[in-house]
DNA sequence: CGCTAACTTGAACGCCATCAATGCTTGTGG
DNA sequence: CCACAAGCATTGATGGCGTTCAAGTTAGCG
């Protein structure tokens, strides 16, 4: 049991229960609940229902889940494993997310799928026919509101990878996403001070807007400075916080 | 009366009847209802519901609208004019987005103001108190569907402005923007060929994350290849369609 | 008509893209 | 278990592009 396996395990604990997981943060969370936590999204009832007409579906790291223009026939559900979602362009190709276990995709097309997906890491997800995931929202006025905080959550998601490609310099890019992928391991509830990075480089500097190359040295940068440590290629660590925080400084978690 | 005139009148006509419009691209849009084009979002009686709750206030050109942080006591509603949405960060300010006539801001926030936004021409604009909102979202239960049609509008903006500041080269961003604003006011169904574009330059600059001497160059790279002519700061010809789509090109419209 | 702010233009520098070569890791088959 | 191969990541050198700072120009507004 690799240390990896260790810490996928941490971030996709609570999966155990079947049926599919949605979780997102409620915008307009109110009472007892910490502010800025995730939560799941579907209630038993309507998580056995999905459960009845999903299937288990296996990729294998580096494995295309569907394509950019595909006809939209099923929507995903991430059990375990993350997803890669991206588009192809004249240059090379662009990153416009990766998906976390809990995450559904596939889903906000009309006809045909806008993005390509693949897995970052072997994946595990369910696998729901539209016509199925159509008939169940539509019988379960209920599921509106789950759906509002669900795209606000993209909403989001969207803004602060906008706000971060509107950086000029690579070690900000960088910081900034090591700052989120920090704070949303902290509202999956993992305790490691390491922040894990499933995907591959290339991924991540699709993501950034930036080449391998250039992603590699804003990271030798940032330890040359001493403000992290890589360990390896998929787990880096803070060390100097303060400084840290001075380059990815805009209050990125205000959208 | 100005030529620019004219033009805000094309591009807000059919705003006569009284009481807010909002108005949205329908994802799902099916039937007679052309695609991508864009409609009316509330009924009459919820418009007339909404206007009691309203009153008309006025921006002049540049004047700030709301700050960031701010504690959040209304939403607006454009009538009339170009509202820009920014974030002020350490180096500099960002534009999220410019909002047109029939846009809705102040909402999409928890509390405080999540973005600044000032008038980017004089504006009239309807305010809307949030308890009296919130009420009559509440007691509306049918208003469900077009708040997710509105947030997928939204999203799909992020989006493509994710995917504008992914290009790296100056030109491929401003075309990309050109694009965008003229699909903006073919949507709109103003019959003009020209791209009308009422903001400041440093405002663009801003949103394409350029500085605007970076803005400028691209603006005269795009007239000396003959690309596009500029009649004046604010109103741009496509010359060469074909060597403008070639720049442009990735479907930027299939978000 | 004059003032002010915004925009444009120029020159120098810095950062990132590009291309190519090396090094590392992962997975495969002997 | 080791050897090898293929892909990914890093590193180096060079050039292009955008930033920066400053000066000159235009446009907008009183």
């Amino acid at each position: 049991m690799t240390l990896e396996m260790v810490i996928m395990a941490n971030l996709t604990k609570a999966k155990s229960i079947a049926g599919p997981v949605i979780h997102a943060v409620d915008p307009w969370a109110s009472g007892s609940l910490a502010k800025g936590a995730r939560h799941q999204i579907l209630s038993e009832e309507e998580r056995t229902k999905l459960a009845r007409v999903a299937s288990i579906v296996h990729f294998d790291k580096g494995e295309q889940i569907y394509q950019q223009g595909d006809p939209a026939y099923a929507a995903f559900n991430i059990q375990n494993g993350i997803v890669t979602a991206y588009r192809t362009l004249a240059h090379g190709e662009y990153v416009t997310s990766f998906l976390y276990p809990g995450d559904i995709f596939g889903l906000s097309e009309q006809g045909c799928y806008s993005n390509s997906t693949k897995a970052a890491t072997p994946v595990v997800a369910y696998r729901i026919g539209l016509p199925a995931m159509r008939r169940i929202l539509d019988s379960n006025a209920g599921l509106d509101v789950e759906v509002i905080i669900k795209l606000c959550d993209g909403l989001r998601e969207a803004q602060r990878h906008a706000l971060l490609l509107a950086q000029k310099r690579a070690v900000t890019r960088l910081t900034m996403f090591l700052a989120l992928q920090e704070h949303l391991q902290v509202t999956i509830g993992d305790a490691t001070s390491d922040i894990y990075l499933p995907m591959d480089r290339s991924s991540i500097a699709a993501y950034l807007g930036l080449t391998p190359a250039a992603l590699s040295r804003a990271f030798r940068m940032l330890d040359l400075k001493k403000m992290i440590t890589c360990r390896d290629r998929h787990h880096v660590k803070i060390l100097n916080r303060t400084a840290f925080n001075k380059l990815a400084d805009p209050g990125l978690f205000e959208c």
